[in-house]
DNA sequence: TTGTAAGCGTTATCAG
DNA sequence: CTGATAACGCTTACAA
């Protein structure tokens, strides 16, 4: 592999020259600038990695932390993450938490160990007293879906309040009074700001909340059919019912059917971050979009501007929820 | 951040010391040992992995290349790798190639720049010849899901044709004959070999191969209605239909129920791949399993021990499919 | 605009 | 078993 000191012979230049022009940092002359190029490319120069970040102490390289690669969210989170990233020419490291507190830290660090110049976390578990303190260290951290207040400056999340309000909305507007809703777990901001957005949205329009058509599942599919199940077994009048993901969704519907409804006639059903299989499901499942793939872009985007000093970025932290309808909600009758 | 250098001033040893009890590739007494480690300890010393690869030319990096995150399958097949490298202590640097050729090559030339030890790709467009001559540059590269006669050694792939022929062979033993097939692009060798094991299962059975019943669909969802539509519109007689992946089996399945069809009695199909929204499909999707997960851990054990020439793992090169039995299909009557 | 030279934090060779 | 010391390939003051 050809080194910056041959390509600085053939051209006839000092290895700083060579460096300049690849770094195009400092001003060189056209010629010389061509000079190199030419030798750069007869000998097939490829700059050493290693090498580069030792001397600058930047590795070009950022992190990313997933709690999962499992989820329907992931890969659409890194697609926008890496696109954005990799055009700049940085490239992306990542590693996952499994969903577990030691694994999630230990990942982390695992990425500072790296030098990577940022970190991008979408963690669950780990608490945000820690990544607080992480954040103190010489690492820029940044994260996704989850809003810290200390962190506010780093982090990009959706507004959870006002998707849960636009899912009960479009029910109610479909003429829906009685709408059931299965939430997720209440400790994740996530899951109650949903509920909080149900709450607003009945009362808004009149309907108070009658917290017997509330329950609280896990955001499987488990979930959605326990719901299900406890408010048919507890005889509960309802027409429609919100679930606070679509994998709720999924386990609800199964169960409707499952136990004499014909969907969506029976029952409407909205879900929550419009996975790629909602469109799938039967009736197809409308829902609230969750734009992940927008919002590692955005991710990457901070990441540019705070880390590698690009200008041109338009920052976003906040991103608003939209009602994409399809096919599992009719008009109440 | 503390460097070898302090950490061997604390301890009292040579630099050279301190270096072979983080690799601990050398004999060194046991007090030294703890002396040095202690100081690690107390300084809260972390190797420098530019410096390490930059000294050692190994990066303690593997590159993923795959063609698209987006798809169900990557996911499962990254967390496989990842979670095997890891374990490692290798990390992972992933790059995507939207499914263009150019991309793929040029994210392909991206990671070997970027010194990793090997690189494991998962692309669909390059041309084997390509993946050829990439192979002979210093960066070992490993297949997944290809094969490239050539460079055998490194592929891992999955037995396509026996998938094919134990979808075909789920339907004849469920009374079936008259099956239909919608296959994949043909220039794809998995699209082709799936056909290979549909035909050698109608063969084994003394059932003829009628290619009136045979649709070459382009692996979308579209691909499944399109391949559906075109059996009805020709008033083809088939009780079930085979198709190419899972995709493929929801288009036919939406297609089937838009058009009258009372699933599974009226049509049975299985699909192949065994991606996760089949089991969110209604009814719950009967398929041949693609086992991406474990072929993603055997690439990277592949990875452990040609280049870092771990011991103890065993390779396997072709993998197995399986059949999973779920609702979508039943008794022909 | 260009060159010189001192690092950057390790590893690895060679002695001892 | 341990210590010097020369790489590794590049960046970046500082000079010229």
């Amino acid at each position: 592999m050809a080194t910056i000191y041959e390509v600085s012979k053939l051209a006839g230049v000092s290895l700083a020259t060579v460096s300049r022009v690849m770094n195009n940092n400092a001003r060189v002359s056209d010629k010389t600038k061509q000079k190199v190029l030419d030798a750069m490319n007869e000998l097939g120069y490829r700059p050493n990695a290693s090498a580069r970040s030792l001397a600058s102490n930047r590795s070009d390289s950022v992190g990313i932390m997933v709690s999962e690669l499992h989820g329907p969210f992931f890969g659409q989170m890194m697609a926008g993450i890496e696109s954005e990233l990799r055009a700049a020419g940085k490239h992306v490291i990542f590693t996952t938490g499994h969903s577990e507190e030691e694994r999630e830290k230990d990942g982390i660090e695992f990425l500072m160990g790296r030098n990577c110049d940022a970190i991008i976390i979408h963690v669950e578990v780990v608490t945000d007293d820690y990544l607080v303190e992480v954040s103190q260290g010489n690492t820029p951290i940044y994260l996704l879906s989850r809003y810290v207040e200390q962190l506010k400056e780093k982090c990009i999340s959706l507004d959870n309040e006002v998707g849960g309000y636009l899912a009960t909305k479009a029910l109610i507007d479909h003429g829906h009074n009685k709408i059931a809703y299965i939430a997720g777990p209440q400790f994740k901001a996530d899951a109650s700001n949903r509920l909080l957005g149900h709450k607003r949205a009945l009362q808004e329009h009149g309907i108070e909340f009658n917290s017997d058509l509330l329950f609280i599942g896990d955001f499987k599919e488990t979930g959605g059919s326990e719901g299900l199940k406890h408010f048919i077994d507890n005889q509960l009048s309802f027409s429609a019912v919100v679930c606070a993901n679509d994998e709720m969704a999924s386990g609800a519907m199964k169960y409707a059917r499952e136990h004499g409804y014909t969907l969506p006639n029976d029952l409407s059903v909205i879900g929550f971050d419009n996975v790629i299989f909602a469109n799938y499901l039967y009736p197809t499942l409308t829902t609230i979009d969750n734009p992940v793939e927008k919002m590692g872009r955005m991710a990457a985007k901070m990441v540019l501007t705070d880390i590698y000093k690009r200008k041109d970025l338009s920052i976003e932290r906040v991103f608003e929820p939209s009602l994409i309808l399809r096919n599992s909600i009719v008009e109440s009758k």
